[in-house]
Parts: structure tokens; sequence; C-alpha cells
DNA sequence: AATTAGATAGAACGATCGGTCTATATTGTC
DNA sequence: GACAATATAGACCGATCGTTCTATCTAATT
């Protein structure tokens, strides 16, 4: 794979994290990443693919460090504390800037597939996982109903820790699904 | 109050919800409204404030909608069900395209103060307005920190709402919530 | 009827946008 | 050392961006 591309997803990355799709021009991505203007558009036909490109490797990278840091022996509770414990961790982090997925949704809408797909996806594999994890707590329906709420408890944590600029939203995020998945429990018993 | 200024707001609104912010230029305001352009930066300095005032705008009709849905002699549960209600019939309104303060505060970040400052004000005083609610039922810290999930929730119902386009989150979120509260409640007796 | 404030159309501003083209230079492979 | 692929700088395209200006016109107030 060439490095010129991987230098253009890397600078681009940042830069979109940092400000936005709209607001960064092709240009500056160019300057930034050292890059001549045609190797950009030899890599990728427009700024939308490149978009397109961005978002495709931040969704295999965060689905991989997301499994990274679930044990998959642990308990199902203790696996998805994992998850909600990684949230916390990466909001945490000086560079956070919210969810890029949610924030390309908020900007282009439903209505360049190139890009909202990858963010949709995102979130069903998300919660297709919770949803898997609890199957071994819960009957399938309410395993999915379940992991929907969590997906839910993820969205709005992330959401308001960017807004507050408080990364213990994420406990109590998890705190709320800890009862949550409790009380789906008991009552299934 | 000047017409004209209320049809900038009026249009601006409609095509900042419908294509977001930045993609939106002065020009295509203008020609939509039907304004000549210097009647435009006579009322508003700049086109981010038009935008401060379009999102200022939308603060006060959303409040009073969601004020006018609350019966206030109601319990705290059935005011707080209202408001998720609400929220359900938002999702469900066919021109639903998520919360403008979550896009502003998504294109925008914090940076732009004049921007952001009312996203976040909004955010908070629907989040004091739960728990002023919720202090029927819960000792005051339980009940900030039951509305501040509330407001996860509602983010959240609101974010995958559109992603999914599905509107009845909204009553799964309700669900959720009202779990939360009674657990809150029958922990502290 | 005179005055004043607000709205009008439209040209023009410099800056930036995403994208194309050309011609030269660098690189890695056989 | 020859060859093919990739990268380079930079001019250039038409379009659009937010904003300013001028000069005319309309409407309300006195």
């Amino acid at each position: 794979m060439s490095s010129k591309k991987e230098q253009l997803i890397k600078v681009a990355t940042d830069l979109f994290s940092r400000h936005g799709f709209h607001p960064v021009g092709v240009d500056r991505i160019l300057v930034e990443a050292g890059v001549a203007r045609m190797t950009l558009y030899n890599h990728f036909p427009g700024k939308d693919d490149l978009i397109s490109a961005v978002l495709d490797r931040r969704y295999q990278d965060i689905m991989a460090s997301l499994r990274a840091s679930v044990e998959p022996t642990a308990s199902a509770k203790e696996q998805l504390h994992a998850i909600f414990a990684w949230h916390e961790a990466w909001f945490a982090t000086p560079e956070f800037a919210g969810c890029l997925f949610e924030r390309a949704l908020a900007e282009f809408g439903t209505d360049y597939p190139k890009i909202s797909t990858i963010a949709i996806q995102y979130k069903q594999t998300m919660t297709e996982w919770m949803g898997d994890i609890l199957t071994s707590l819960l009957p399938e329906q309410a395993a999915a109903r379940t992991a929907s709420i969590l997906m839910i408890l993820l969205d709005g944590a992330t959401i308001d820790a960017r807004a507050f600029h408080n990364p213990t939203i994420a406990t109590r995020a998890w705190n709320a699904a800890e009862v949550l998945i409790d009380q789906a429990n008991a009552r299934q018993v």
C-alpha cells in the first residue's frame, strides 16, 4: 500500500476530526500531508471518496481497538463494562472531538450514501455485537432490545461528553446500563 | 419586528435543517426568502449571526412547545413521559433531521462560542428542568444524577432515530428511563 | 407634501472551493 | 541501465464563497 495514500488518510482524519469535513479544503490536506495535488486525485476520485476512506479506516481502527479491550472469556457484564470503559478513556483523550461517524452524519445527512453508510453500519455492528454478548444473559429478543438501549446510552454519552467536556459521563452511562441489564435479567427469570 | 428578518430566520432554519450550515450559502437563503442581499446584512452582521439567530429562535420555540406539552399538575413520571412522548412525535415528523443544536455542535465544535453556546445551553436547560421535576421523587443529588442520564437517553435517542429512521426509539428510551427512575426511587426509600 | 428609514437589484470584491491538465522528476523493478 | 509506475510543482478552470458598495425605489412618519 502506498505510503502517500496512508499519509493522506492520516492527515485528513486529523484535520476532519479537528475542524469538520466541510471547513477543511483539499489544499489544506495537501500542504499538511506534504503531498502533490495529483497524487491525491490518483488515489481518490474526489474529496468524497477521501472522506469515505477516512471513515472506513476509522471504522476498522475503532472496532479493532474495542475488540482488543474486551476479554472474550469474561462475563457478559464485564465485556459490556469494558466497552463503556473504552469510551470513557476515549472521552478523556485530549484529541477527543466527538464521534466522527456522528459528525459525518450530522454534516451530510443520509443523502450521501457513500458517507452515511459507514456511519450507520458502525452503529449497527456495535448494536449487534452488544446483542450477541447479551444472549448469554437474556433471550434473543430481550438481548436485542437491551442492546439498542446500550447503543443509545453510548451515543448519548459521546454527545454529552463532548458538549460538557466531561469524560465521566461514560461512568454514569455504565451505571444506568448495569441497572437496565440487571432488570432485564431479573424480569426474565 | 421586521417581517423580512422573520422571513430570513424562517427560511434559513428550513435550509439549515435540510442541508446543514456550511453547504447552504447566503445566496440560496436570499433567493428562497425573496429578500435582497443588503437586507440580510442590515439585520445580521454576517452569516454567523444569522445562524445564531436561527438557533436562538429554535431554542425558544422548542422550549415553548415542550413546556406546553407537559401538564404541570401531573405526576413527575407523567411529566417526564410527556417530554419523551414529545420527542417521539418530533422524530415521526417528515421534516425531522436530527437536533439542530447537535448538528451545529458537530459542524462548528466549541470553537465558535456564538454558535456553540446556545447548543450547550439548551442541553443544560433541559437537564435542569428534568432535574427539577425529579426532586419531587428523589433527593437533590440523585435527581440531578438521574436527570443527566435522561438527557443522555434523549440525546442518544435523537441520534439513533435519525440514523435508523425509527421514531419508536423514543419509546424504548422512555422504557429505560422509567426503569431507572423507579430504581433510583426504590433505592432511596 | 416632505422627510426618513428600509428594501431593492445588481455589479463587484478577493478568497477559496473541488477538480483538471501538463510537463518534469523520482522511484522501484527486471 | 532500461522501463514503467508513481509523485512532483504549478498554472489553470469555472463555480461559489461571504461580504461590500452604489444607486434607485418604496413605505411609513411627521
